[in-house]
DNA sequence: AACGCGGGGGG
DNA sequence: CCCCCAGCGTT
């Protein structure tokens, strides 16, 4: 992102905006945990929040703790997970509580080392829990951060295809010196990206920071790396057809007969390669036939 | 640095 | 129909 001095009301406006137009979500409850914090930013690493809150609930429901979690059956963990999509990070948060048990006794650290190293644990969600579970300092730059400092202090509809050590230098600089003031910013920054500088259709008019923003100020250009952007293909991709194996094994009250799962996809090269490498993901679990002759079954792992 | 990985809602 | 969305792990 190109950089520029980034207007010093700009954190001390989009906070105070915060306060009055935050979202009541259940993982911003007084009453939160910080093993509730981490769920939810797992669930939404990819997932809009109108689909991870009944989910979420749900699972809290389910597995209160760490330990709760660790203890669960994966096939249980896998149809709870439901269609929040890319099923991986459900197995990667089961694995997460199950390191929490073995490394901290069932409590999430609040060290951003020891986040880091958990399952499924990246940049951000570290930056995230630190910040919204312990209220601790952190820079948290997610893609919503991102499109609101790009636009504000950069001038740009749209940040990089990917995050530049300029953007980071600059989110770094913005986070105020006080944990308190920094949790709340980001959580702030991020709400703002989510509910009025969102990537398709900004409400420009009902910005806290309208007036200072270098984008709106120089007549809201477009965006100079839309050539570049190329979007990820759905129909037809190995992404599809296991998302309707896995939705096929949920739906599932025992293990499945080879015929039935050919039944999801007409291409049997495609949907063999499919299964191997849910197979290989542990997502799923091959049982063989209990005669030669017979046709092996699948279920979610146990 | 590039790629694979789900699924659904909104423009 | 097209495009985007509170990223991570592997290569």
């Amino acid at each position: 992102m190109p950089t520029a001095p980034a207007d010093p009301a700009l954190v001390g406006t989009v906070v105070a905006w915060f306060d009055e137009h935050a979202r009541d979500l259940p993982w911003r409850a007084p009453d939160r945990t910080p093993w509730g914090v981490l769920v939810s930013e797992v669930m939404l690493q990819q997932t809009p929040v109108v689909r991870v809150e009944p989910a979420w609930r749900a699972w809290m429901s389910a597995w209160p703790t760490p330990a709760d979690l660790a203890a669960a059956p994966t096939a249980d963990v896998l149809r709870a997970w439901d269609r929040l999509g890319y099923p991986r990070r459900a197995l990667r948060l089961q694995e997460c509580a199950r390191a929490i048990v073995a490394r901290h006794g069932g409590e999430v650290p609040d060290d951003e080392d020891a986040l880091l190293a958990l399952p499924g644990i990246g940049s951000y969600t570290a930056a995230a829990v630190r910040a919204f579970a312990f209220g601790r300092r952190s820079v948290v730059l997610d893609t919503n951060v991102r499109r609101v400092l790009a636009r504000t202090v950069g001038g740009s509809a749209l940040p990089a295809p990917s995050l530049t050590a300029a953007e980071v230098r600059t989110a770094s600089a913005l986070v105020p010196a006080t944990d308190d003031g920094a949790a709340r910013w980001a959580a702030a920054s991020m709400e703002l990206g989510a509910l009025v500088c969102t990537a398709r259709a900004p409400r420009c008019e009902s910005c806290p920071v309208a007036s200072s923003c270098a984008w709106l100020a120089a007549g809201r250009p477009g965006d100079e790396h839309h050539a570049r952007r190329r979007t990820q293909a759905w129909a037809g991709t190995d992404r599809q057809v296991r998302g309707r194996i896995m939705a096929l094994l949920r739906e599932a009250l025992g293990p499945v007969p080879q015929h039935a799962v050919d039944q999801v996809w007409p291409d049997a090269a495609q949907r063999a390669r499919c299964v191997d490498s849910l197979v290989a993901d542990g997502l799923v679990a091959r049982h063989d036939p209990p005669s030669p002759d017979a046709e092996p079954t699948y279920s979610l792992p146990r």
